[in-house]
DNA sequence: TGAACATATGAGTGGCTGTTCATACGATGC
DNA sequence: GCATCGTATGAACAGCCACTCATATGTTCA
């Protein structure tokens, strides 16, 4: 397993440098749910990526039609239109029709808090 | 390109339904270096797995040795110890060593920020 | 209805990444 | 020195993901 000399039932053993049992015991019941980390996981996952970066830091303002946001990153619309999917699925961004274009929007202002709190973090 | 008719002079064309060129050049202007999205891309990449998350979780109230944290999260300590590297890598742990082991802890208070915010994010 | 526009979507592919396995490194105690 | 413990690290491999290409959907206008 670990390596490291502790008892897996809970006891601790003659050979224990520190005392795993019980400080494994108290973190892990004050872990959030499996389910809920995952979910956590698969959030970060969505803004590890430059492109969706640059379309969520776009529309930091103001809404952009996918065509624009095509050309300001220089990218294909396909592509666009696949992120915004991507972004769409976690409720990052928001849209709404307005004759042949669509306008997409951050939905939340949690986006903005979490890419201000790490662009504080790699810029100090 | 984008396939919406737009005029990639800058200049407003007939055809166009809205004004991106100006709106494009406004945004454009506003925008991070590429190397800043770049990195903040790299920086949430890091979030983006439940592994790594669960690490930082674990660390959120006190620091514990590497073979704690696998014992934990009840996997091989090679994983975890390539997983604390990243981590350390993007500065989001940081490590002391006492004799033989290695006691690892949350190097920033960003770390929790940007965690919450996630949380907040997926549980409302 | 048909043509043009804006966007969405499915399949396919190359590149990235998390884990495993084996092994190396550093510290302690004998 | 040597054995052992705790941790780090390199190579290899499987699974995932962002883009491309082709095509479909939905809207407007004539």
């Amino acid at each position: 397993m670990s390596g490291c000399s502790y008892d897996a039932n809970g006891r601790e053993s003659d050979l224990m440098a520190h005392d795993h049992a019980q400080l494994i015991k108290n973190i892990k019941s004050g872990l959030p749910k499996d389910e809920v980390l995952q979910d956590l996981g698969d959030l970060f996952k969505v803004f590890g990526d430059t492109t969706r970066i640059k379309i969520m830091y776009a529309l930091y303002e103001d809404e952009m039609c996918v065509c624009a946001i095509s050309e300001l990153l220089g990218m294909t619309q396909s592509a666009i239109s696949h992120q915004l999917k991507t972004l769409k699925d976690a409720e990052l961004v928001a849209s709404r029709r307005e004759g042949k274009t669509i306008y997409y929007r951050l939905s939340d202002d949690h986006v903005k808090s979490i890419i201000a709190q790490g662009y504080e973090h790699i810029t100090e």
